[in-house]
DNA sequence: AGCACGCCGACT
DNA sequence: GTCGGCGTGCTC
């Protein structure tokens, strides 16, 4: 079914397969499994199979195969004539089963290995990465109680060590564990178990790899497109349901829309006026039916861009520089549609996910079932089925977020990124720590498409590119709101003044005043909080006593859920909590209570200075549950609240006409941050922030409060001035030669032990200072800002360097092989914070 | 990742 | 002498 052509090939892996027409032996294969990866030349190890006679195989399929005691999920990259030579054949074994076919055209096989070798990361860990969760299985050794012949009091019997494996089996009903969880739970384990075995009480057994699999339904088509005379009435009946239904159908639904036994089928069948086949069949979502939306009215910006982004047809970077709500939506709309036509695909990424309903429902308007969404949210199955119905080649709409610039679409025809200073496109937690707009950039460049690169604060590294790369960029700029709708003043209120004035409220006389004028004419508007927690530590005032999380160096946020509820103190980095003591307890003063300004603190004081003022809170305490998203934004578009309450989330796409209003309560949280991407990071949330009013038909307004209202970010927000905030950022940047003029590498170390984390981050450091010599800095090793989370001690190293000059760096993964156990080493190619 | 193999210290 | 700790290396 996968309409794929034989382009499938593993080049980066030196041999191709296409000129092998001859049969051939032995399959080579990229075995997922740690230590197989990287031989010293940096690529990958092969490991050679045999092909039993009921499989076929072709080379980038992904196959599961025998590995040591195991069964292990790989790639099939390319069949061999001969073994090597020092292999018997005695010694291979056979390839167990083909998991999935038709994967990995040539393009992305290149896209994975440019991503594998930019960040640093083993193929393997990219290939996993990129596919659907649960593809590439591997099988388990698990435990399983053996109740039947286990005697009452087992335990006595037997060690210590083996009493505790028995109590950990026996807590769980069926008596049945992973080895890796009885490792993890009990030490010394290998040993308990292997008395318990010999006493025959458990069993050690090989669970086999649980992948996910193809669905396959049998399907009926019609290949006959008259009556033949030989038909009884049923089998008539058959072929008018059939026809009726565009002369195909599921075996299952003709059955029941026919009412006839599935005999008739076969009869058909056999005098072959039909066919029945296995079809895969799709899980995908099913979605409520849209109301069909056409093509907007374009401003004559709009279509000059479209134009240009029309005009595109082989690679080439496209800034959309577009205020908010000057309509960057329509614009990617309109510019696909063609595409469409022509049987391409289009890639559109969003930066979250609660943000794809608002976006894909503008698409499904206009696109109907031919936009899908792929992103880590969706279950396994869908997210495999979605991934088999991109391979089809059927031109169609995946919007998505980071990941999904892996999605498989083979004729790419344009790759949108909504958004793209936004942060979340950049992996940070795990490896890689790609970012999308990076991996969409190569990906254009070997899909030959164009990239629409949309904001309407640009990152620096975008502004940059286009200005030095004008060979392959252009830049379009969307400088008004549709409908000529002004962009909303912006008011700085200095919140010194506020207070010398005798005003002690958190909100700002300018703010009090705009909240009370809201109500009154029945208008809708958003508060903004910085970020939730930090500032809203609990500390005694009479000694000054702060509480600290114990496994972490942050102190704990008060959470305030409802009246008469438990009083909670919460980590935010690794969620412990603890009752609120009532009294300090290093001094007993009962003057103990909670600082700050968070979105609670915030919510309360608008209970009680305006009541008649309904509020909604939209973070991430209250948004956590799925879709939650959806039913607090419907609630504030319905009207069910004056206001919405939040942080950074609401910075982000949120597009409701009504909102009038927008309150910054403090914007100096964000201007004042120890990384040097503060003030950039300041000035595009501010802005996107400010740009939420004034969107519908109702002008709006901004009130930013803040303790130092001549910052230039502040300054430059006022005036909707982005050129004027890249004039002082940029400067800065070359002079310290930070991205986007000279390029980072983070590396990060953590451990249990801080004196080994940290002399093994001092050495580390000693080994980059002589790889890099004078070409680049090596900054550090430091403790992170945050030194300790969940335990572990966290060091750095920040290599700063000319692109030109990282080839001196070596392969880095090597000085992983260099820490100790019990240090990990992590790296971060272009890292987004430093903290 | 698992698992075998193999090398040292605490016991029959 | 043997048992069993864990460090090293291999898995086609």
């Amino acid at each position: 079914m996968c309409a794929y052509d034989s382009t499938l090939i593993a080049s980066e892996l030196k041999v191709s397969y296409l000129s092998e027409t001859l049969q051939t032996r032995w399959l080579e294969v990229l075995v997922d499994c740690p230590g197989t990866l990287n031989t010293e030349h940096g690529d990958e190890k092969l490991f050679t199979y045999s092909v039993p006679s009921d499989l076929s195989i072709q080379p980038g399929d992904i196959v599961s195969v025998p590995f040591g005691s195991q069964i292990v999920g790989g790639i099939a990259i390319r069949f061999v004539k001969s073994l090597p030579e020092n292999l018997t054949e005695a010694r291979i074994r056979e390839v167990e089963d083909v998991i999935t076919s038709g994967l990995f055209p040539r393009t992305y096989w290149d896209l994975l290995n440019r991503v594998a070798k930019y960040y640093y990361t083993d193929l393997m860990t990219v290939i996993r990465m990129a596919l659907p969760p649960k593809l590439l299985g591997k099988s388990q050794r698990r435990i399983r109680l053996k109740y039947d012949v286990l005697p009452d009091g087992a335990e006595i019997f037997c060690s210590l060590n083996a009493q505790e494996i028995l109590r950990l089996l026996k807590s769980q009903k069926e008596g049945n564990y992973s080895a890796l969880h009885i490792y993890k739970e009990v030490r010394n384990a290998q040993k308990g178990i292997k008395e318990l075995i010999k006493r025959g009480w458990v069993e050690s057994y090989l669970e086999p790899p649980k992948t996910t699999r193809i669905k396959q339904q049998k399907a009926v088509t019609l290949v006959i497109n008259n009556f033949p005379p030989d038909l009884t009435d049923r089998q008539r009946e058959v072929i008018e349901v059939l026809r009726h239904r565009g002369g195909e159908l599921w075996l299952t639904e003709l059955l029941q829309l026919s009412k006839i036994s599935a005999s008739v089928i076969e009869t058909l069948a056999k005098k072959g006026y039909l066919v029945i086949e296995l079809r895969e069949k799709l899980r995908l979502l099913s979605h409520p039916e849209t109301l069909k939306d056409s093509a907007k009215q374009l401003t004559p910006t709009q279509n000059d861009a479209l134009n240009q982004i029309q005009a595109t047809t082989n690679y080439h970077q496209i800034l959309l520089h577009g205020v908010t709500g000057s309509g960057k939506t329509e614009v990617y709309i309109q510019a696909i549609a063609p595409l469409l036509e022509k049987g391409l695909s289009a890639l559109v990424l969003v930066p979250e996910i609660g943000l794809t309903p608002q976006l894909t429902d503008r698409f499904r308007a206009r696109f109907g079932s031919r936009v899908c969404v792929y992103h880590s949210a969706l279950s396994v199955g869908e997210r495999y089925d979605t991934w088999r119905q991109m391979l089809t080649g059927e031109p169609q709409i995946v919007i998505g977020t980071r990941s999904a610039i892996f999605a498989p679409l083979p004729k790419l025809g344009i790759i949108i990124l909504d958004e793209e200073h936004d942060s979340s496109f950049k992996q940070t937690q795990l490896t890689p720590t790609y970012h999308a707009r990076q991996v969409a950039q190569w990906r254009a460049e070997l899909e030959q498409c164009p990239l629409v690169l949309g904001s309407a604060t640009p990152s620096l590294e975008t502004w940059i590119n286009i200005q030095e790369n004008t060979k392959h960029t252009y830049y379009l700029s969307l400088p008004e709101r549709i409908q000529a709708r002004p962009l909303p003043p912006v008011e700085i209120v200095d919140m010194r003044r506020e207070l010398q004035q005798g005003n002690r409220s958190i909100f700002s006389r300018s703010l009090q005043d705009a909240l009370h004028q809201l109500v009154e004419q029945q208008k809708q508007g958003i508060l903004f909080i910085n970020r939730r927690g930090h500032s809203t530590f609990v500390s005694c005032r009479n000694c000054g006593y702060v509480v600290e999380c114990p496994d972490c160096d942050v102190s704990l946020s008060y959470h305030y859920t409802h009246e008469g509820a438990t009083e909670l103190l919460r980590c935010h980095y690794c969620n412990y909590s603890q009752l609120h003591p009532r009294n300090c307890p290093e001094c007993g003063s009962p003057y103990f209570k909670f600082f700050g300004s968070g979105t609670q603190r915030v919510t309360q004081e608008l209970t009680e200075s305006f009541p008649n003022l309904r509020w909604l809170r939209f973070d991430s305490d209250t948004t956590r549950t799925k879709d939650a998203h959806r039913t607090l934004l419907n609630q504030f578009i319905k009207g069910e609240a004056d206001i919405l309450v939040g942080t950074q989330m609401l910075t982000k796409g949120l597009d409701i006409a009504n909102i009038t209003l927008v309150g910054v309560v403090a914007a100096d949280g964000l201007l004042y941050h120890s990384d040097y991407r503060a003030a950039e990071r300041a000035f595009q949330t501010l802005a996107q922030v400010a740009g939420r009013a004034g969107r519908g038909e109702n002008p709006g307004k901004v009130i930013i409060q803040t303790y130092s209202p001549e910052h230039p970010v502040i300054q430059a927000v006022r005036h909707h001035n982005y050129q004027g905030f890249l004039d002082i950022e940029l400067p800065q940047r070359e002079s310290l030669n930070y991205p986007p003029y000279g390029k980072l590498i983070l590396i990060r170390l953590s451990g249990m032990d801080g004196v080994e984390v940290q002399q093994t981050a001092e050495r580390l450091a000693d080994e980059c200072i002589e790889r890099l010599g004078s070409m680049g800095e090596v900054l550090g090793p430091a403790p992170a800002s945050i030194m300790r989370v969940a335990r572990r001690y966290r060091w750095h190293i920040l290599l700063k360097f000319d692109a030109l000059s990282e080839s001196l760096l070596g392969s880095l993964q090597d000085l992983k092989k260099s820490c100790p156990a019990s240090v990990s080493m992590a790296i971060d190619v272009d890292p987004i914070s430093i903290d």
